[in-house]
DNA sequence: GTCCAGGAAGAAA
DNA sequence: TTTCTTCATGGA
């Protein structure tokens, strides 16, 4: 049996290995699995689920068909798909020149060259993920998610493994909140997660009503409207979803930590030199975001 | 035992 | 409008 590949072209500085290594980052994901030089995941696209290994390529990144459909149509939904999530066509040169000019930062085009904003290109799941991290550390988090993936996202066998879907708002907006509790979520994030799915089963929010939305403002309204969305959550849903590359998770725990190891602020609430650094970030602030964030963690 | 973790909502000041 | 308080649990 022929295996199909898609070529996803990367523009400007690129690694895969950064990728992969954000991708990895020792936690327990549920939703793709780390091989050496491989990302394989189960991909949901519009004709249906591909098992897909994403490889290096001379070229950017090499997608390879294990198990779905190959035709034509899948292929290009799964370039789509790779390109939201990876965003590997995405010339970071103008953000690294930014980089170069602050002197704390300037290592980072160096030590991180190539890495893109990993996103997830599901809204639902980046607003669940969002309920399931918040105030909790990330090795519990990851816990958590695994048990609402293994319990209520579709399973596909092959090869004697399992692999998982997110979950579709419809399964958690009618799943029964002791049972989330007896998980170990806690009587808010039960809520808050069922109240979520709820708006997107109906069709009240989606990704496709955001976008119609005329402004960046009202998209955040939309989301902060939604009960256990606060403004951290609708900042990175923005910038994990719809990749939208002006928006800053502001108060994020890792972010100010790494703010005050680069010695960018002088304490917690320093909003004066934030709000300097991030003027001089205008338009590359989520990326600003995920450098300071990569820098957090030791590079195996 | 203590402190904090990729927060949010509701109450109080 | 800004600042507590509560929620709730695991990891270091």
């Amino acid at each position: 049996m022929q295996s199909r590949s898609v070529i996803i072209p990367a523009a400007g500085p690129f690694s895969f290995e950064e990728c992969h290594w954000f991708l990895d980052r020792g936690y327990d994901e549920c939703l793709h699995t780390i091989l050496p030089g491989t990302v394989r995941k189960l991909i949901p696209l519009s004709t249906g689920p591909v098992l897909t290994d994403l490889r290096k390529h001379p070229a950017g990144i090499e997608a390879v068909i294990l198990e779905g459909k190959t035709d034509a149509a899948t292929e290009a939904a799964l370039h789509a798909y790779v390109a939201d999530w990876l965003a590997p066509q995405h010339d970071l040169q103008p953000f690294y020149d930014k980089l170069t000019k602050v002197k704390a930062l300037a290592y980072m085009p160096a030590a991180y060259s190539g890495l893109r904003l990993i996103g997830i290109p599901d809204l639902f799941e980046a607003l669940a993920w969002s309920i399931i991290g918040q105030q909790i550390n990330l090795t519990f988090a990851y816990r958590l998610k695994r048990r609402l993936v293994e319990r209520w996202g579709e399973k596909y066998m092959s090869g004697g493994n399992t692999y998982h879907l997110f979950p579709q708002p419809s399964a958690i907006a009618t799943a029964d909140p002791s049972e989330l509790r007896a998980m170990q979520f806690t009587g808010r994030k039960t809520e808050y997660l069922i109240g979520v799915a709820q708006q997107f089963a109906s069709g009240a929010v989606s990704k496709a009503t955001l976008l119609a939305l005329p402004t960046l403002e009202a998209r955040r309204k939309a989301l902060t409207d939604l009960r256990g969305i606060g403004i951290w959550s609708a900042n990175y849903a923005l910038m994990k979803s719809l990749r939208d590359e002006t928006c800053i998770p502001h108060g994020d725990a890792g972010l100010l930590n790494a703010l005050l190891a680069h010695g960018l602020i002088t304490d917690k609430s320093d909003n004066t030199s934030m709000e300097k650094l991030y003027r001089r970030f205008k338009g590359w602030e989520s990326y600003l975001v995920v450098y300071l964030w990569r820098s957090l963690a030791v590079k195996a």
